[in-house]
DNA sequence: ATGATAATGATAATACACTATCATTAGAAA
DNA sequence: TTTCTAATGATAGTGTATTATCATTATCAT
């Protein structure tokens, strides 16, 4: 069965303290902190684990690698800062946004990202 | 100087037919069939001279490899299709978007893509 | 406390889009 | 037509994120 590990609990804790996506490389940055020696190897592992049970779900931006956030948050955008390059929620979403599809279209699903500058930069 | 190939027309011409972004690989496909025997690092080095040109922009969508359209269009987005992957132009755009920023933060760009059905399936 | 084995960490291997290399081909100036 | 060399095509090489391997460690039911 699946037991419970410091590592798991430090992978998990940082990114419910963190607020925003990360990518592989800032969880084990931060849950490194927690535990020295954390192998990046177990950072890919309980992540790709956590997204198949639910508890985390891939953000991806264009362009850019993976980042992972907790997996019960409902529809919301992304804003990344075109300084930090730190990516933020958006907890709102404009409507409309199927009738700007061309006749024939069908609209099921979209995806926003704002570029910009974020409050610490 | 530079010379003009039946590779490089036959490129251009692709994209230019298209009427969407395509992928380097669509780009071979439908290139090489003007020009038998084309090769895929031809296609590359083509793509990436025009795009430094001018002559061709990078589209990036989340998760895919970049696709190409020509550079003269204005500000637009984009439409794949959930089923034929394809991705479309949509010539139309969303206003208010900076406000769906928190505050503290300066929105200076965005992107948006939507999913869906194309008119073909 | 002990044994079974899940989990870890180091690192080798993989996947894959893209780029460099180089011998050959083919524009175009003369 | 000849010559120069930009461009091509085949393919080896690269970069990099992610995954597999495996010996070792640590969790937890007993």
């Amino acid at each position: 069965m699946e037991r419970s590990t410091r590592q798991r609990s430090a992978i998990k804790e940082a990114l419910q303290n963190s607020g925003r996506p990360l990518l592989a490389q800032e969880v084990l940055d931060l849950a490194g902190q927690t535990v020295p020696g954390l192998g990046i190897a177990t950072v890919y592992r309980n992540l790709k684990a956590m997204v198949e049970d639910g508890t985390l779900r891939q953000v991806v931006l264009p362009g850019e690698n993976p980042r992972f956030e907790l997996g019960n948050h409902g529809h919301h955008h992304h804003f990344q800062c075109n300084q930090c390059q730190k990516v933020f929620d958006i907890h709102s979403c404009p409507s409309n946004l199927a009738m700007l599809a061309p006749k024939g279209f069908r609209v099921e699903d979209h995806d926003l990202t704002l570029y910009g500058r974020c409050k610490d930069c």
